[in-house]
DNA sequence: AATTCATATATTATCGATAATCGAAAGGTA
DNA sequence: TACCTTTCGATTATCGATAATATATGAATT
């Protein structure tokens, strides 16, 4: 039962929902100035919940901030993203040996993400992929149980979402499926070892992907 | 030749170096209340400094700050330290794992840090110990450069910060300087399958030391 | 032409004051 | 007593205005 409550939202965080918004709309792109009092008229409020609003994104990964001079939204380069990916591999490889119990569990709701997986496969829908990706990985991270782990892996999510737009048409969505059922079948084994060699294997596959792209 | 030039910092920035200093120094302990307009009054400045400098000691995980309540040094209890351990060690592995290149210039420099360890364990000097302790660390990290991976690691010397004062008297340093040459010698041979399973078997020995503290 | 300097402009950084909100204390009611 | 409501004090959140700073522009100098 959904407990209705009213909305009680500081004028900082309306402001970061929405600049978040715009950068997902396409109405923020990467080297876009964010002037403060700009934003500040354009929603009627004062500078100070703005400012506060761009430090919130600046600590998230989202905007680049230049004492004095002001904040851009961030653009990320190839080796930035690269690392991102390797500490995402770091820690599912680390969260994948720790997992313990619920590994069937675990499997069955990878399962499901898989299905979710294939079906945006079959739709050729990047977008659904993505997230249903997303979730399956965020799954094997959130099943250690480990806060710290989660919200490190989570804060990394932005640069990644990079890659989605990037390779939109190029990427050949059924190989990257692929990489994924061994996986769930090696936790369904209670092979850790296992599921974490195809883990480290999934993420050097993916990491060749985009060297071709340049 | 160091290259002197004027300090230009924000009052944010000094701000923050003052509530810093204040918590190394034992002025600040976890639990007290930091209050804009009381640290503004202090500082002679107004509140808007202040306000940013707390902001900025929130996402460095230094306070905890609750809207309209106010802000407060950070507590950790015992699962938060044991997370942060964990994600250090999958991120060392991970370090481990990737050096490729110099694998004797890492070596090298891991001596020099091993030596202060073994001095510092003579003197029973615990800060230069763990000072030592986590440059040797933070080596292994920095050799992969990956910026990402190693400024992830560093967010996380805050709260591992406090176990050093946590077990300031019961902590053997001569077994805990035992666990690190094994490492080096890894290295020098040019092993890191080993390396990393030592670092494995290092944090796992520590995690044991701290769970019998209480 | 290149360099320096001064000025102008745009933007952030800081200020002091006010509004909104929370938590504790006080009072009322069963 | 226990529970609910109201009031009050303390503190944060927001505001509008001003100060400080950085970049751009253009004139002056070599």
């Amino acid at each position: 039962m959904a407990k209705k409550t009213v909305v009680r939202q500081s004028l900082k965080d309306q402001v970061k929902s929405i600049l978040i918004d715009r950068m997902i709309d396409g109405d923020l792109v990467p080297g876009d100035r964010i002037k403060e009092l700009q934003v500040a008229k354009e929603l009627g409020t004062s500078q100070a919940p703005v400012r506060e609003a761009i430090r919130c994104l600046e600590t998230l990964g989202y905007v680049e901030h230049i004492p004095h001079v002001g904040a851009m939204v961030k653009t990320f380069n190839r080796k930035e993203i690269e690392e991102a990916y390797q500490v995402r591999e770091a820690l599912e490889v680390h969260a994948t040996n720790q997992v313990n119990d619920k590994l069937d569990e675990l499997a069955n709701e990878l399962d499901i993400h898989l299905e979710q997986m294939l079906l945006a496969t079959q739709k050729r829908n990047i977008r659904i992929f993505t997230e249903a990706d997303n979730q399956f990985h965020r799954a094997i991270v959130a099943y250690c149980h480990n806060d710290t782990l989660l919200s490190i892996w989570e804060s990394l999510k932005m640069q990644l979402q990079v890659i989605a737009t990037l390779v939109e048409t190029s990427v050949p969505l059924d190989e990257i499926y692929s990489l994924h059922p061994p996986i769930v079948e090696a936790f369904k084994m209670r092979s850790q070892d296992r599921a974490s060699l195809l883990l480290q294997g999934h993420y050097k596959i993916l990491s060749g992907y985009w060297k071709d792209l340049k």
